[in-house]
DNA sequence: GTCTATATCCAGATAGAC
DNA sequence: GTCTATCTGGATATAGAC
């Protein structure tokens, strides 16, 4: 047996990285072993196929991590609702919590990354992600906001769900060039603390509820 | 001679259009040529390399459209900039007007869609583009922020920048995706008018800025 | 379970007839 | 300018020794 296991990890969490930053495409499966240091045919022992091998690395990815949504904080505290002040709440609260858990220095980059790329350049492995992860997702942010703005149009209740998404997806996806394009201000914790700062802002004052005082 | 040209330009914006769906990677030069109707060679004849077609498919998407910034806007009226009134509707105009030129059914979508694959996944054209397209769009953004908003950090100005173009990327990207999970609410003109009404929204009350009639 | 060697295929690019 | 035929390299995957 010898570590089997530690070999069968090593090789997800090194294609899982490189799948992430260069797309399934971009990836050979010798890059993967030469960067794991092991031979190529050991991604076929242990995953049969490279195909496998990147689900594997997106099922591993898609696992992890909290992703709190609006409905969720809303039913930790159900008094929140009856307010406008308390709604206001649920938005700081929510998108604080859903960027600390995205952006978190402890957490690997490439599990985000590899589930967003999905979004922009959806593969054989689309479906199986928008029923469990996408979808449930906005419909819980939409379900939120056509709760607490009821005469809102259905449009209006996507276009408030999208600039939430619309954000984490930007910054999964665009650390790379920001590097290049704003060598001097790196986007960091600090960074994305401004940027949730501010979305919490523009989500609370776009749909007219009372400012927190800690957002003024 | 015979259509040297025409079949020149059918590999550009055929190249292109896959370029923009696929990626670099995902793309091969048979393909290319089997959706033009032409030979393999014709790429090799007419742009010596797949890597030169794919920046010449690139430098056409990049010189076409207008892409006004917020400065651009500032100096057709420069009175505007004097009152909190004028500065708004600097806003809703620039914002109404770059969505119009992305977004308008006239344009084919992988004029755009070629150039954002750059900020996602930035290749060897990064350089030349972020230069002479990303960087003066982002400072043109930046310099109208602090120069509204004296008093804000850099921070502030950089969120307020990536606000509008993390809305601009994110639409740009996820149309394909966007048809898989909300098939009945299509991403079209009406959707993106009222995307590009919310950014508006959203951006002057962030500023503290006062709403133009229109968008209360 | 991991290795080497190899099969098979498809990619980008080139040569040369027409 | 466009074609067919071909070269060369790199990709995924497999076979079989150890």
């Amino acid at each position: 047996m010898s570590d089997n296991k530690s070999t069968k990890e090593v090789l997800l969490v090194t294609a899982g990285k490189l799948f992430a930053k260069f797309g399934y495409d971009g990836v050979s499966t010798r890059m993967i072993t030469d960067e794991a240091g092991l031979k190529l045919s050991s991604i076929h022992y242990h995953y049969g196929s490279k195909e496998n091998l990147y689900i594997e690395a997106f099922r591993y990815a898609k696992n992890r991590g909290v992703r709190i949504c609006f409905t969720d904080v809303a039913e930790e505290n159900p008094a929140l609702m009856d307010s406008p002040e308390g709604q206001a709440e649920i938005i700081r609260s929510t998108v604080y919590r859903r960027f600390h858990d995205y952006f978190r220095p402890d957490r690997p980059a490439w599990e985000i990354e590899i589930l967003m790329q999905e979004v922009i350049k959806p593969s054989a492995a689309f479906e199986m992600l928008s029923e469990k992860l996408f979808k449930p997702e906005i419909e819980s942010a939409e379900s939120f906001f056509r709760c607490i703005k009821p005469d809102a149009s259905e449009l209006e209740a996507h276009v408030w769900t999208d600039m939430f998404h619309g954000q984490l997806v930007f910054y999964s996806m665009i650390r790379e060039s920001m590097k290049r394009l704003r060598w001097a201000v790196p986007v960091d914790v600090a960074y994305l603390q401004a940027v949730s700062r501010n979305l919490s802002r523009a989500l609370i004052l776009v749909l007219d509820l009372p400012l927190p005082r800690d957002l003024k």
